[in-house]
DNA sequence: TCTAAATCCTGATAAAAGTCATTTTCTACC
DNA sequence: GGTAGAAAATGACTTTTATCAGGATTTAGA
């Protein structure tokens, strides 16, 4: 949380403190050294747009430090959030290994610092690498695997229990700040976005939860309260 | 459609029909071998499941012949069905690749074929031949697009707006006989658990389809008549 | 081909969620 | 630290969708 953020950008790959989390994590040195020699460094101002839908991105983006949500716009033009992003995180790889436009925009929920890498060298170590690219295959398979727990979800599950999920991911994705609140700043719409429901909706029934005690909140400031209650009103049980 | 099944069963994966649009299209002699020399044969009735919820397979499925349906279920027992799957597709290599329980079970639509390849082979030819690891990775990005449409539809589009959505996607997926019927034979409750609702509506929301002369339907057998208008009520734009 | 069981269909009703309108409260920026 | 403008909250109402119940068809298997 230093004021510098500039103070905590990595030179290069390898002094990076996000590598052991990230699809990087295993590469060695000549690898790791060839990314780290071509990638360039960008910053995003809170709510610029990392990547746009429909776009052809040149490269992928590690993301090394703030937040970023991924969503999609639907036919009314309401965003669709699909998942959060956070540090370590590549942006833009399933585009290009699919050779495809992006199928998600990205941006930033924060002031966010990235490390844009070119297709050319990111293609370079996947085809000669086949660690990195076992990495990659196994994080796209993962979460191929939650993709489908969020579509049994929005199908089978009332609004309430899905907030009460939600709050969950929220929770297991950004962590507590020292006051309990959970470590991120969203909007009511935002939150309702994650949902797939109205805005209203979202507001009206975290103001139940609050009343029940599930949790409290000033504003955008939510604390959880109750995990295990919540877990069960989700339906949750892994 | 020949009656004896059997006749089509591929000695060796050289010889298989639907190399060239399976994960194992630009395998070259000695990978291919290595894959062929190992697999065994399987084939499964009608309705019998292929891969259950929460095992942990030994090997993968490719689908020779036949249809089958990947579904979840949903806290009150429900099938939530996420996708179909057709000849070529691989089945299970989700799980295996990310190293997690199979996330959705598998069940066969049809009497179909599978050979079974177990996760040893398929591992050395991932991890030698990055053109084999490149193709399946290629296949889970695009996957995870698709995936993030149906999250996107589920949140925002109506039932009515999904069912049309889901008539094109069996269409394109499956085909037309002859007749110009949909070539797959799904009762009104598993379309229901596609679209994501209860199956009276969709029941009801056939009916209407086919009084306003969108489709025709005779039991199972169900015929689209009016593709363009079902994409304009399924708001798809591609 | 026949028959029992499964599936399909329809209506009535209930519940869930969305929409619209208005007031209150935050929050980001001078 | 004050102040627009945005966001949050809440009530009233509408629409959508689910649920329950009953009868009509279809399907799969003997």
């Amino acid at each position: 949380m230093s004021k510098d953020k500039s103070m905590s950008v990595p030179i290069n790959c390898q002094m990076c403190g996000n590598i052991s989390t990230s699809a990087f994590n295993n590469l060695e040195g000549e690898d790791l050294d060839r990314i780290s020699d071509l990638k360039t460094c960008v910053s995003f101002k809170k709510g610029q747009v990392i990547m746009h839908e429909g776009a052809r991105p040149q490269g992928v983006y590690c993301l090394h430090h703030g937040k970023a949500k991924m969503y999609k716009l639907g036919s009314e033009g309401k965003e669709q959030i699909i998942r959060f992003m956070t540090k370590g995180d590549l942006i833009g790889y399933r585009s290009i290994l699919s050779d495809e436009a992006i199928s998600a925009s990205i941006s930033a929920l924060d002031d966010t610092f990235a490390c844009y890498i070119p297709k050319s060298s990111f293609f370079e170590v996947i085809e000669s690498n086949p660690k990195f690219s076992l990495n990659i295959l196994t994080k796209a398979c993962h979460e191929l695997g939650e993709t489908g727990k969020i579509i049994t979800s929005l199908a089978q599950k009332t609004v309430r229990e899905r907030l009460a999920e939600v709050l969950l991911i929220l929770r297991a994705t950004f962590g507590e700040t020292e006051e309990g609140n959970l470590d991120v700043s969203l909007t009511r719409e935002e939150i309702a976005n994650m949902v797939g429901t109205a805005t209203e909706s979202a507001i009206r029934l975290l103001s139940e939860f609050k009343d029940e005690g599930l949790i409290e909140s000033h504003g955008r400031r939510i604390k959880v309260l109750e995990v295990q209650q919540l877990r069960q009103l989700a339906a949750v049980y892994d």
